[in-house]
DNA sequence: TTCGCCATGTAATAGGTTACATGATTGC
DNA sequence: GCAATCATGTAACCTATTACATGGCGAA
């Protein structure tokens, strides 16, 4: 085992502070409403990490005996301050974005500036409708004055994809052509 | 050797396409330039990668035969058609935006408004330098009337680090208190 | 001609992803 | 009581990341 910790742990561990023992089943339904929309974290991950970081002394791990045997994970005094620890340490590291529709675009592989317009439609209308999740879900939170802080981050999401969707939209009004290819591909030898 | 293609293999193809017969190091090169500042790929992917593109037929590998004995590869017809086959393909999936910072805010575990005032400022100050960044490198393109698709792709990132600059400094001017914790933590008991 | 950085790679590992698999609940 | 879905997990694979390692090349 691994003593290392990712942001996965990091974020196993934060949930667990924030709403209280959990099972991987209640992380995933966490992760899933608020910060998984904008950083996926699949839900085998929110299975096994927990029971590292139990290992590493960091969550106590209490288990069901009847029905569904669930773990449940406790946060223990090592947990809490490693969390903390982290929190003091600077945060290096810029924004990874990762977004297939804007490779496409930096590729510049498309044929026509139709195809990129088209292209340029969808990805509009899908940070519209994610944006539309942003908020339906912030208005959930509103009511709650401690979780200002889960707020406010989602509220970047929120900017974020009123961005997406102008930058999309000014694409797709003005599409740039593509990008010729340098060189001729070759008949394929294989 | 597994047929699939991923988002790199993508990269690596359509690079080749864009730039012409290319090195693993020209490909790194390429990255850092461009779109290596939201999207990073490690060198040893670009590395690696073309050679298993070269084991598809989809580049065609050449190497020198003196000297740091370069390994060249170039786009076949294959690798053309599987681009282009992609590019005509649906984008599904949402915008994977990984931030530590913004994870950090999201816990909310911060010890008080002050540290997160700190943060924020810190955070504003980075998406500052690298919005910076992007400036001089759009600048360097501006004149070449071929990567039109490339410069909009930093458009975008541009977009985004003047809003990430602005929220941060909103966050600086007005921290999210701490949320509280939901359990006391326990002692450990490893 | 030597030093240092540029350039080029590879090995090992672990975290992430997919896919499978099954038992528990709940609603009908 | 049956079906559908929720909930819970695990195993295998692979990609990505880190770390190491070395030879070429240019500058002083």
């Amino acid at each position: 085992m691994n003593g290392n910790l990712t942001p996965t742990s990091y974020l196993v561990l934060g949930l667990v502070r924030m709403n209280g023992p959990s099972t991987p089943y209640d992380l995933k339904q966490a992760v899933a409403r608020s910060i998984g929309h904008f950083w996926s974290f699949p839900h085998s991950q929110l299975y096994t990490e927990p029971a590292r970081l139990a290992g590493l002394g960091l969550l106590r791990e209490e288990r069901e005996e009847s029905g569904r045997r669930r773990r449940r994970f406790h946060l223990t005094d090592q947990g809490a301050s490693a969390l903390s620890g982290w929190m003091r340490e600077p945060t290096p590291g810029n924004t990874e974005a990762h977004d297939l529709g804007l490779l496409k675009l930096f590729l510049g592989v498309m044929d026509s500036a139709e195809q990129v317009r088209a292209m340029a439609e969808r990805q509009a209308d899908d940070h519209q409708a994610q944006l539309a999740e942003y908020e339906a879900a912030d208005a959930e939170l509103a009511a709650d004055p401690d979780v200002a802080a889960c707020r406010a981050a989602l509220h970047l999401g929120m900017r974020y994809e009123r961005v997406a969707v102008e930058f999309w939209r000014d694409v797709a009004a003005n599409p740039p052509g593509p990008v010729p290819a340098a060189e001729t591909p070759e008949p394929t030898s294989a």
